[in-house]
DNA sequence: GCCGGCATTTGACATATATCAAATAATTAT
DNA sequence: ATAATTATTTGATATATGTCAAATGCCGGC
């Protein structure tokens, strides 16, 4: 589940203004460290924990048919759980997998809903985060219905210049809904 | 947005028991009958109104270089309106037209966000419908992601076998990110 | 009931992308 | 450092889907 909006942040840092929340949410938080190829959540379990990524790169991804289908590269700031799994409580659809060393804050998502029934503003930042994860979906949606290959690999570069540097190109292009040949030749040809 | 989700349903059938909510409800709503060919929000504008279908189908798209992109079919009981556009106040990315008479709930995008502050559990609906609306799009791009163009069409006449009969054939193709005449042979074979 | 305009199907051909295979290049472990 | 492993590039060919064009089918208005 991805978000990054100037006016979560901004929502965000007021909140933490409040000592009492900020208390309430160090005392459910705890701060993780994971390390290359370690995994947040695997596809099939239920999602019981939400992570808030303060440096490094996870990837979101699936099996299907055999073939590894990335839905999602996550950066500090994003939050990392399976929407669908967290407020379901249903198996989920992917597996988060940790790409570089990665810092992130933990929470249970017990302890999350908990929190946002006792602070009526981090219930306001969830629903702003579901909306903008969901218009992000939009876009990407929208990306995949009709632009070429070569056009959605620079929509992606012009999203995220940084992804090509930190992420192995056979995902890029799982995640372009192409093969990695076709984006190495799109590449090689600029 | 669309959403349709069992426990949305209920949530509402419980709320529309508050007599005051009923009353509120009903005052800031209009019945409003459209016709074919009619349109309920143009690309380009803010989103000012959501309308929520009794009967009827409505189609949102968008113009791209020319072509007609369809992003949603919506049915009774869905909910039309562009969430970005409506969230954030910006011109809308998509357009919305009905494709046969349709019978709606209209309400001022102002009035629903009053209507929310002041009933809890209309926010908490709300905020399950946007929930509910980005994993039936994760689920959509999955579809779009790596299935087939069969597979995709097999997918979508699964879940809205009244589909094939209502709509025509382009709009269903460009929703499926094929051409007309690519669907065409799909159906002819089966 | 007939005409005119859309919608759909069908055909021939073009193109983007996939697949399979091999050759380099870059990382990682020893 | 060197070998071993893994990632990327490149090539030849196959396939799905797109494009353009024509034929057929369908429906609403006169």
């Amino acid at each position: 589940m991805k978000h990054q909006e100037a006016i979560i942040a901004e929502l965000l840092t007021t909140a933490f203004q409040d000592e009492t929340l900020r208390n309430a949410y160090y005392e459910a938080v705890q701060q993780k460290q994971f390390k290359k190829g370690d995994i947040l959540l695997q596809q099939g379990q239920v999602c019981r924990y939400s992570y808030s990524i303060l440096s490094g790169v996870v990837r979101g991804y699936y099996i299907k048919d055999g073939r590894d289908i990335t839905t999602s590269f996550n950066f500090a700031d994003d939050m990392v759980m399976s929407l669908e799994s967290a407020t379901r409580q249903t198996p989920s659809p992917e597996t988060f997998e940790v790409l570089e060393d990665t810092l992130v804050e933990e929470i249970s998502v017990e302890k999350l809903m908990v929190l946002r029934e006792r602070f009526p503003v981090l219930e306001k930042i969830w629903t702003l985060s579901a909306e903008s994860y969901a218009i992000w979906l939009e876009e990407r949606l929208a990306s995949l219905q009709f632009a070429t290959a070569k056009e959605r690999y620079e929509q992606l570069l012009a999203r995220y210049p940084e992804i090509v540097r930190k992420v192995q190109l056979s995902h890029i292009a799982s995640y372009l809904g192409i093969t990695l040949e076709t984006l190495s030749r799109i590449r090689a040809k600029g």
